[in-house]
DNA sequence: CCGTATTTGTGCGTATGTATA
DNA sequence: ATATACATACGCACAAATACG
């Protein structure tokens, strides 16, 4: 602690202006734990703790064997935008539901689709429509929470065959069964309003207020691999998140 | 790593549910290190490592020269709950940003309020109305973006002096001018349809569309600083957010 | 007011495990 | 199979904040 802030986050700070000055440039690597040892002659548990600052903010992204990669030098653009650390939460919340009258369909994208699986208007592409239904304990059907609309390119088309037996979200099906990984989820939520075949899903009655989650999943590559709309109505049309300090 | 998962997320398991379960009540104080190292025989860097795990789920604060607390045995009520691990990026949102037509005043809390806060129905506090706009670079006056409603315990009343000339939050002029600092802020975003008089300052029509952002500000000490609820309109209508993998 | 004990925060060194190329 | 890079885990020491006599 040389000039009045511990050293772990006077490395951070330099690393942070490294990234907005371009001396490490969005999807390079930042030098290894080891490099940052010996360059600030620093042990190893400060040069961690440091990147975990930048983890923080979402302007890295660690893999263990590969190392730290830039994602971003802005860790915000738009207004109440957010990086979360961790998506494994928000899987974890979907764990006690499961998707019913699944309904599977092959057809050419449409410009909303295709733009947001960075594809050609017109290729083919693997729709999935579901009910999404909460469990109980016990794995009874509560009641039904979610209208979802799944867009996956045809080349994932396969996974149709292990809808059946879903115990997982469709996202970690394409990631286990094509050998890839999500590394983020950009995710819209709007309000709106059921209309009456919906509604009758749901179990709400037709013109009360929904909200819509409209959500894509990219690779590690920078490949789009899921579009999904997502409408809840009723008492699940509510978002709940929690926000902390790091500490600073 | 002896059932599959690392010594000190099981060490994290344990606490969570020695704090669900109430062995460890809400307001006591967790073991020290030391003595988590002692009881579960691990070093002091797994019990670090434990705790850390609670801290970023918001069960427990810790303070050095004090220890950690247990602040809430029911981190996220809600599903699609997420944690973020910063809340600079969202208060850094708000910058091109500024209030207007704010008004004041002193009333007793009701039932909502009061519980929000964590006090009693009727203690006295303080609410500031007020129209936030947008900004465009220079300054000028673009366009209302959001009604926001807030309120304060009475005993941070003195913010009203320091309303005239507000260029930051509310939230980072409470921790500046009591010495407190914002741990946790909890969210909750749900639709709504905007009435007559709202539609007027929002500039859109009545009856359309809008978003609900029900906030509240929690400190270091476990204490609801300032609830806000902060109606949307039209464009504004919208969050997005980016969710990223770290890795794990 | 001072000193001391307690508790967490920061920092170092080292070793071993695991994922990736 | 080997090398690389991060993840987990142990040990130790000292600093800073707090509580208390």
């Amino acid at each position: 602690m040389r000039r009045g802030q511990p050293l772990y986050l006077d490395l951070a700070d330099r690393l942070a202006s490294g990234i907005t000055e371009k001396r490490y440039p969005v999807g390079s690597l930042l030098p290894t734990e080891a490099e940052l040892c010996a360059q600030f002659e620093i042990s190893r548990f400060t040069a961690r703790e440091a990147v975990k600052q930048l983890q923080a903010i979402g302007l890295v992204a660690t893999r263990r064997g590969i190392g730290t990669e830039v994602v971003t030098a802005k860790p915000n653009a738009g207004r109440f935008s957010c990086a979360f650390d961790s998506v494994s939460e928000f899987i974890h919340s979907a764990r006690l539901t499961r998707l019913t009258k699944i309904v599977t369909e092959d057809l050419p994208a449409d410009k909303v689709v295709a733009d947001a699986l960075k594809r050609e208007k017109g290729c083919p592409v693997l729709r999935i429509q579901a009910t999404r239904i909460l469990l109980s304990e016990k794995g009874r059907a509560l009641r039904p929470i979610a209208l979802v609309d799944v867009h996956v390119p045809a080349e994932y088309g396969a996974i149709r065959e292990d809808l059946k037996h879903l115990d997982t979200t469709l996202n970690l099906l394409i990631e286990k069964r094509y050998g890839i990984r999500t590394s983020q989820v950009e995710q819209t939520v709007e309000p709106c309003l059921v209309d009456g075949s919906q509604a009758k899903v749901l179990n709400v009655k037709p013109g009360s207020l929904g909200i819509l989650f409209t959500r894509r999943y990219v690779s590690d590559r920078g490949n789009p691999i899921e579009y999904v709309r997502n409408i809840q109505a009723g008492d699940d049309a509510r978002l709940n998140m929690t926000m902390r300090s790091t500490g600073r």
